[in-house]
DNA sequence: ACCCGACGTTGCTCTGAAACAAACTCCTGA
DNA sequence: TCAGGAGTTTGTTTCAGAGCAACGTCGGGT
């Protein structure tokens, strides 16, 4: 395997206070890897042996339930950590990750955790709050998931994406990994179906267009509006 | 204020691996509050400035949307700390605590987090813990939320609550703080109404028994089968 | 002792979205 | 080049559960 450049890493929050020397060593552990669209990362459950970093590509953190269903929990964009379960005390992954798109990241197994948190203290600071932006994501999905109505919810989703990864076209805002209908309804507890009609809806409207496995909002505004956000 | 006394913190996780002079000396920089019922302990959005630990009582944490309906995200059981923003490097509070019950709690400057987790290392590890088996249970009810009806959820947080609270009684299994109707259907995003309905049919088939914001687990076996929980 | 407000129950209606069904279209790989 | 599968669309049916309404009841405060 080729030696990992330094370039990488800098900049990056996690090691943004390290200097040249501190990532080279960092990098000396670090294990890189290439997952194909659809590869599972590690699976929910499984013995939490290395945490990650994605450089390159889009994660789908996903639970299932014991019934089969599953939901969407997060996406994981280039430049944060991933399957940090030894941070927070975790012999084991709280939930799948999935490439949504060809993606590459580095790992490290967990026996180095301590010492990275030890020797760079940025390290953890930056992890934690991670963490922390994670958690507060997380619960305003829930009470969005209680009180809000579908079309809503697929406007948050929607628009979550396009925050998240969005790249600007002449056409508007492009969600830069492939999805599904199916994807976005496991997002928003509905049926593929729901969505599908949503979406032509929307298209119909001008709001978005969309192909297969790939969205363009056109008129954010709109969505904004339809997913119900005060200002 | 009297002198707080060390046997209050003797055994608490976040505590368990500390000496006596240790307790003395967290104790001496504690404040001790008592809340009444319904009382609020800290806004979502608000200056983190203190966080918490419960010594007696119960506590809701609850998330309100823009819209003004609001879920409760989890409950808070005696010996837990709760309020630990800054464990997150986060300098606002990401969620209202409300006492569901009187309430009893310490807490100390935000200022004294990062001294107490370099002093006692083991008290920030079970913070973090603390902080892991939350995100695993607010990504638990996420799921469920998305996934499961009705029925099911509302089966699944009174089994909650039972098991986190729950006591031993001649008739089952009670839940040791008050709960309205309204507060069940605020855990699983429905209306007091279907709430109010389940609880009358699961007690004419004897699986609960419930008054006023006072709930009895007569049941619990059938009520997990109600809550659809693979063995 | 009484009143008022908070909490709970129950009936009825109505609709949003799931479930079921059937094609259609694109892409991939043999 | 063609077959098959994955992804999407659209129509129709069905029903769980929200919404609305009205009433019942408990308990705490003056």
């Amino acid at each position: 395997m080729a030696k990992l450049d330094e370039s990488l890493l800098t900049g990056l929050p996690p090691f943004s206070m390290l200097n040249r020397a501190q990532i080279r060593e960092i990098l000396d552990h670090a294990v890189s890897r290439r997952y194909d669209e659809g590869t599972t990362i590690f699976h929910e459950g499984a013995e939490a042996e290395r945490f990650f970093l994605l450089l390159d590509g889009y994660l789908r953190v996903v639970r299932t339930t014991p019934g089969g269903d599953q939901i969407i929990v997060l996406h994981i964009s280039p430049g944060q950590l991933f399957g940090i379960a030894p941070a927070l005390q975790r012999d084991t992954y709280p939930a799948t990750s999935i490439a949504a798109a060809e993606s590459i990241a580095l790992s490290w197994p967990v026996s180095l955790w301590p010492d990275f948190t030890a020797k760079y203290p940025g390290f953890a600071t930056e992890s934690y709050k991670t963490l922390g932006q994670r958690l507060g994501q997380i619960q305003e999905t829930l009470t969005e998931m209680a009180t809000q109505a579908v079309e809503k919810r697929v406007a948050s989703a929607v628009l979550r994406m396009a925050n998240q990864s969005g790249i600007k076209t002449e056409n508007g805002i492009e969600i830069a990994f492939p999805v599904t209908r199916q994807n976005i309804s496991d997002m928003t507890g509905t049926t593929l179906h729901t969505v599908s009609r949503l979406l032509s809806a929307w298209q119909k409207d001008g709001i978005v267009e969309s192909t297969r496995k790939h969205i363009v909002v056109t008129d954010p505004h709109r969505l904004v509006i339809l997913s119900g956000a005060q200002d």
